[in-house]
DNA sequence: CAGCCTTCCTAGAACGTTCTAGTGGTCGGA
DNA sequence: TCCGACCACTAGAACGTTCTAGGAAGGCTG
């Protein structure tokens, strides 16, 4: 690019194919009211130009800004994953997407504020870690659509996995292999960390294992996940459902470090299907969420809210499923 | 947020303030101009109506964009950690980064068009696969930082690593432990994986080794890993060096399944430091970039282009460094 | 041939901001 | 007392687009 050469705008086409202003807007538009032959011209002197046309003056002047802000945390487990169904959601919808990620040196406070500047008609925010508080008060200013964690908070869209139910599946998997003897590796104060909990006492209070009920201080690290094993190894239960997979890969280690074969010895059970669970190497059964589904439900539901569209329910709750791998086997033998 | 509540402006600030909007202006640039009591006032009736600024309009009468377009593949083994160190290079430079994704259905094209509609004022690209003739066609419209990739065009600025000196190093700490039957698991066309492979050999060369290069196709996948091993066990070496850590998490799952120990009876190099490698579990010795000084770099070099100032090299190549972890080891004795 | 549509096109305002070129007032110095 | 410098502030144009209101030409109907 030679410097001081100014892009090309509207005005410069119209001028080199002699006709008005308003008349290159409408054929860049492909907007009705321009003759067939004109149309042809002026697309072609645009081209020979390299006419681009200027989003910002674009939406500065039309007011609609068809443009939704997402907010991700870098290194979550599969914002990959949402993101690219939350692009091919927006693109079906005709919205464009952009994206300000929350990094380890970037809080959610500064991604939040770009986006704002940008004015974006709506934000997705992908497992914010934010107060309640604070989301209300973004709410205030423009649709929001949370995803991956509970807000209970009227002006806040969520869409989330049914937590609890994923730990269901899971435990309810363990017990038809044959195991009763089920520990739990707590996600401690982190989101959906409840929940989970929650979902496991309940699935062994169902299959009259309340006696049984084994809960193991964790976290969401590989570290937290290894100290759990140690915990465990003095007297290991036949299976243990975790929190998320980064922990359970850490249990995996712990457990095998101990001497402990899995699945031979003790059954593992991770969550969020990262891609890592994937690898063979890994191979952990774990609780999916229905990404897909999810993001498509997110952006429609912020076209919904921009549109003014009345919404029957804030938040909707999509069961999880399990994907069964090699990290889970009937129970050894007394 | 209720429907039809219009955001405030620089209007709505200066009516209820009874000042001029200039001078609103002035106050929310913290340019100088404003008395200290005016400054004050003014502020406290722009909290108190919520006002925003609107970087579209901002930016459209400045001219000036200070916005680095960056496109970025999800999945991609390291690009959180180049987007977080983009994100501090940028900030620091007084800049804004916004973002586009490459995603499985979305392609590249896309991805750039986007951008340029944004009125970018440069663009950075992390690993890109178009080929040479459409980079340098964008370059024709804005400057072009290309990251991790080879671009031979004087248009185009490029910040990678020295890929032959990833493999220098790999094989140097082989052949110091004492092996010198090494493999290679080749990228096959693969971005840098012929300068992987050629680093590889000419290592090989200058440890007087030649008569035991061994190339062996792979690809960037775990499963092209996995196949590589199969080949492998017929007569294996007793080092590898790879193309990636995903094909070799594939292999060293592939040799350990083939009853090989490791590093007890081969070792294996991955390249990348991709956060998985790291994972207790996996625990691989890899080449890791520099993606700090890079990222660093990337940006400089993009504002240097947009000021116009004149730029010595083209092209950065930064030397990478290897991590040891515990997929290395000595030799098995024979 | 008047009247009325359509079709194709244009002028000019508007979007929310920044920038340029001021205006008017105070103060210090000669 | 007057001049100039300086400070606080303002009016209005400009950025590149879209939108509203309309105009000119041509064809159809009665």
């Amino acid at each position: 690019m030679r410097a001081g050469e100014r892009r090309p705008t509207l005005a410069d086409v119209a001028a080199e194919a002699g006709v008005s202003v308003a008349l290159v807007s409408i054929v860049m538009r492909g907007a009705p009211g321009a003759g067939a032959t004109t149309r042809q011209q002026v697309l072609e002197v645009a081209r020979r130009l390299g006419y681009q046309p200027d989003s910002r003056a674009r939406l500065l002047r039309s007011g609609e800004s068809r443009l939704l802000g997402v907010v991700f945390a870098v290194r979550h487990p599969f914002h990959d994953d949402v993101l690219t169904g939350l692009y091919d959601a927006a693109d079906r919808a005709g919205y464009e997407l952009t994206l300000s990620a929350v990094t380890p040196r970037r809080d959610e406070r500064t991604a939040f504020a770009g986006l704002l500047q940008d004015r974006c008609a709506a934000l997705i925010l992908l497992g914010p870690l934010a107060p309640t508080a604070d989301l209300a008060a973004l709410a205030e200013r423009l649709p929001v659509v949370v995803m991956f964690r509970a807000v209970r908070h009227r002006a806040v869209d969520v869409v989330r996995t049914d937590d609890a139910r994923g730990l269901h599946l899971a435990v309810d998997h363990l017990v038809a292999l044959g195991h009763r003897r089920i520990a739990h590796v707590d996600g401690a104060r982190w989101v959906a960390a409840g929940e989970r909990r929650r979902g496991y006492q309940d699935a062994m209070r169902r299959h009259g294992l309340e006696d049984l009920i084994r809960v193991i201080p964790g976290g969401s690290g590989e570290e937290d996940g290894a100290r759990a094993a140690r915990l465990l190894l003095d007297d290991p239960p036949t299976a243990v459902t975790t929190f998320n997979d980064l922990s359970a890969t850490g249990l995996l280690d712990g457990l095998r470090r101990g001497g402990l074969d899995v699945p031979g010895d003790i059954s593992v059970v991770g969550y969020d299907d990262s891609s890592f669970s994937r690898l063979a190497h890994i191979d952990l059964t774990t609780v999916a969420q229905d990404i897909d589904a999810m993001s498509t439900l997110a952006v429609t539901r912020a076209i919904e809210r921009i549109a003014g569209t009345p919404v029957a329910h804030r938040e909707t709750v999509i069961p999880p499923h399990l994907v069964v791998r090699g990290t889970t086997g009937p129970p050894p033998m007394r």
